[in-house]
DNA sequence: CTGTTAGCGCTTTCAC
DNA sequence: GTGAAAGCGCTAACAG
């Protein structure tokens, strides 16, 4: 049962025997003598005290808050994202404060301003506008999956490169001759562009043609697939290609329902790989929705928060890239 | 560019040469009169001024922020209700303190603590344990989709029996001759709970037999799942039912898979509605994954908030349900 | 209406 | 090592 008045550091100090200062450098894991030290956490324990962060922040002018921007959590692969970020600070027992900027770039720059203003230790940021010229100096920022021209802020994210080229292989590898890319691209340049140039250069190094999808996300993009499925059919009504390199697993989920929808079999006809790793229902129990190139989400965010909180920003790295994993999904023959 | 140093509430004051309170005044909507006001808001606008929260929350012993404690975000639901929290909080200026505690009641008591020391200004729990006994009289909270015996806490629901109803009924208007329903119940008691009791009375209702998995969850659901599949096999490989009702879409996308599987046709063979309607990776556009009784996640969220953030709790019903919906995912006739 | 002032709970000098 | 004391920036109570 919680106490019903919260105790304070004066109360702790009291019950102890000592002086206000020592209870606070204790806490702050400063030198005390081990029989005060005793003390103070029997009376800690008896008060169930916890140090008011409020008090703390104003004083220390910061908190143990890290602010996380991201659009939404709507997104698998965002919602996992923002699970793991979380689980990284708990374990170093900062907070989380959950920014859903809907990709708004004036509620980004709104977060932004907020997070500034409550002196949080540090912000991750996954932006869709270039928040570049917004932060100031002094508050740790790290960039996940995207990048700015104007400012070099540190940036973290998976090998989206040798992913694709990973894929292109694994359907080699299975037998396909001839695999596709498809994407829906937003404006912003973010580090998954490299998908497609990953794509390309494994179509170059297999001399392979290489074919695609790479049009700007709209309301259109079904019918685009659909028309792209269309105009790849022989006239013996098979297709022209044997497999897909999705950019994220979202595409290469639609596309599949789409091949079915036509009467062609996944994977018998058409392999899918797609990308990030989505497990069923959140679940990591159940396996993928469609075979994947998985990013290590798990990894990804415990860097974010790593490089977020090291301080030595002269040791910081501008770009880290995490290593991706292939793993069969179903829509693959192996 | 955010400035160098952030100004303090004096430094507007000085700026617009009036006291220190006057400013804190206008700021918290009290009267002033209509020169200082100019003046201030002048002062402010070029000093780039905002409250400094911590101030703020150490003097008035509250804060802006809200605590969810919710078990994770990857779980479809739980993550698209903590985008739907958060942004009834952001309507409101309030912060979202995301708390993941992983259905783990230490943690989730560990969790309640903190956001208590935080002075937050309220709690949304969506928690495994019984917290009844660990929250003080004196702070909100809102439990969703749980119950605890030992304490009336304001909750917030869908109407599980309702929708239960609602599915069985769809099903038989969709042709169903012998709808059976299948869950993996956890131990502790929730609201969702009622959607067996709703099956059990429209099965009543109609004058059906009841046929059900209802066994702890486990590792072995799936084991479970394919062994009623067998039992339900006529001598002519026919199944003897022919609709199901999934307590989550999670577990009715699942079946769906292990009767596709074992050669059945989904939904020709057998209709499937699930609980909750989750869309496809999140994306509200591409639809459900599977034919669902949908649970209105923004209508939820909204009302907890509100009722979170009410105040008079003289006011505050013990139970709010809110109406759940069906809608058509491919996995039925209609 | 407005100015003055006493803390909120904590960290951090500074003497001892 | 330890204690005393000065604020961090703000709100609220009070006197004008």
């Amino acid at each position: 049962m919680a106490s019903k008045k919260t105790a304070t550091m004066k109360d702790v100090a009291k019950e102890a025997g000592v002086a206000l200062g020592t209870v606070s450098k204790m806490i702050n894991g400063l030198p005390v003598s081990e029989e005060k030290r005793r003390k103070i956490e029997a009376a800690i324990k008896s008060l169930n005290y916890e140090v008011n962060t409020y008090a703390q922040g104003l004083r220390a002018q910061k908190s143990n808050l890290v602010a996380l921007i991201i659009p939404n959590t709507n997104n698998p692969f965002f919602s996992s994202f923002t699970n793991q970020v979380e689980y990284a600070l708990y374990k170093r027992g900062k907070k989380l404060l959950l920014c859903c900027a809907g990709g708004i770039a004036q509620k980004e720059i709104e977060y932004l301003n907020m997070a500034i203003n409550n002196k949080v230790d540090g912000i991750i940021a996954l932006t869709y506008s270039d928040i570049g010229n917004y932060i100031s100096q002094d508050i740790p920022l790290v960039v996940f999956d995207r990048y700015f021209e104007n400012r070099d802020l540190p940036r973290v994210a998976s090998d989206n490169f040798a992913g694709a080229c990973l894929a292109v292989e694994k359907l080699l590898e299975f037998g396909c001759r001839h695999p596709v890319y498809i994407r829906f691209y937003s404006f912003l340049p973010g580090e998954a562009d490299k998908r497609k140039d990953g794509y390309l250069y494994a179509c170059a190094k297999h001399h392979l043609e290489p074919d695609f999808i790479d049009v700007e996300n709209s309301k259109n993009n079904i019918a685009v697939m659909k028309d792209f499925i269309e105009k790849h059919k022989n006239k013996d009504g098979t297709l022209s290609f044997d497999g897909v390199f999705a950019h994220t697993d979202y595409y290469g989920y639609i596309f599949q329902k789409l091949l079915r929808q036509e009467g062609f079999r996944v994977p018998e006809d058409v392999q899918i790989i797609g990308f990030d790793g989505i497990n069923i229902f959140g679940n990591a129990d159940d396996g993928l929705f469609i075979s994947s190139i998985c990013q290590p989400v798990d990894a990804l965010a415990e860097k974010c928060v790593e490089i977020l909180l090291s301080g030595n920003s002269s040791l910081t790295p501008s770009l880290t890239l995490l290593p991706v994993q292939y793993r069969g999904g179903g829509t693959t023959l192996e």
